[in-house]
DNA sequence: TTAAAAATGGGGAAAAGTGGTGAATTTTGT
DNA sequence: ACAAAATTCACCACTTTTCCCCATTTTTAA
């Protein structure tokens, strides 16, 4: 399970290391060594294990139906933006340069544990749209704080 | 499984390189050395490796009633416009004309690995349509984020 | 404070992409 | 039908990019 906010920095190689904890959020003794990123809602990227992505495309993305051109277009949004990540031994990946303009990444980054999935954004972006405590309220009863 | 977005471009004598991550997308060691290429849904030529080109005819193609002018036309669109492309020892190949002319593609090229086929563009026309985080929103509940 | 782990920076080898040349085949004109 | 020209095709060589690993610095924990 992923969680917290780190911020790496992105190198002058296009690299991002992914922080230990984050690699270890599924088991102590495997750390995760390949990451499928792509875009995500929002101006950010998503990255997710294998495992989770395999099933998201089979399950949510194969069925759909393809003569409806807003289908054909979520797809190559997905999977025509997707790229399979390999770790390096220090635990860092190069996102390919058509992700990171679409997420405005140029230095530092915000990297979001969120369950079953990575956020990926630009520092300056996201501090732009930081979500602070007012915009629970209308939730706190609901979620039963 | 193809996935991710490439921008190769195309030379002075037709040719375009298809990047080795397609090429290997089905098994390390057997890189794609054929591709059927054809028109493609939208502004964009489709190519498939000969396994499910030959799937698809198969399965879907042949067994469309030829009475229905609406058929007829589909196979002379998808048959008809097919070509067998062979890669060079350095992975490129020659489009035909006529596709170039119906993708308007001249000079740069955007391909998309989509799982089953390979999407190639006109990075002119593609920018024009290029699908944003907010086509996702209506989406997003039943894929799952 | 010290040791271990994690993050960062950098360099060298290998792979991939690009341009180009010569042979072979096809086309054109006489 | 034959020769000349043009186009196509296959491969070679160079440039650029990518990948992988080593070394150093910084942080964390005991």
């Amino acid at each position: 399970m992923f969680m917290g906010e780190y911020s790496p920095a992105l190198d002058d190689k296009g690299r991002v290391s992914i922080p230990v904890k984050l690699r270890k959020a599924f088991g102590e003794d495997a750390l995760v060594e390949k990451l499928v990123v792509t875009h995500g809602l929002d101006k950010c990227l998503m990255a997710f294990r294998n495992e989770e992505w395999n099933e998201f495309v089979e399950k949510k993305l194969m069925p759909l139906s393809q003569s409806d051109p807003k289908n054909r277009m979520s797809v190559r949004f997905l999977v025509g933006g997707a790229c399979e990540c390999e770790l390096d031994k220090q635990g860092r990946m190069v996102i390919p340069s058509n992700l990171l303009k679409y997420a405005g990444i140029t230095n530092d980054v915000i990297i979001l544990g969120l369950f079953n999935k990575i956020e990926i954004w630009s520092k300056e972006v996201y501090e732009e749209c930081r979500p602070d405590g007012a915009i629970m309220n209308s939730f706190a009863d609901e979620l039963g704080f």
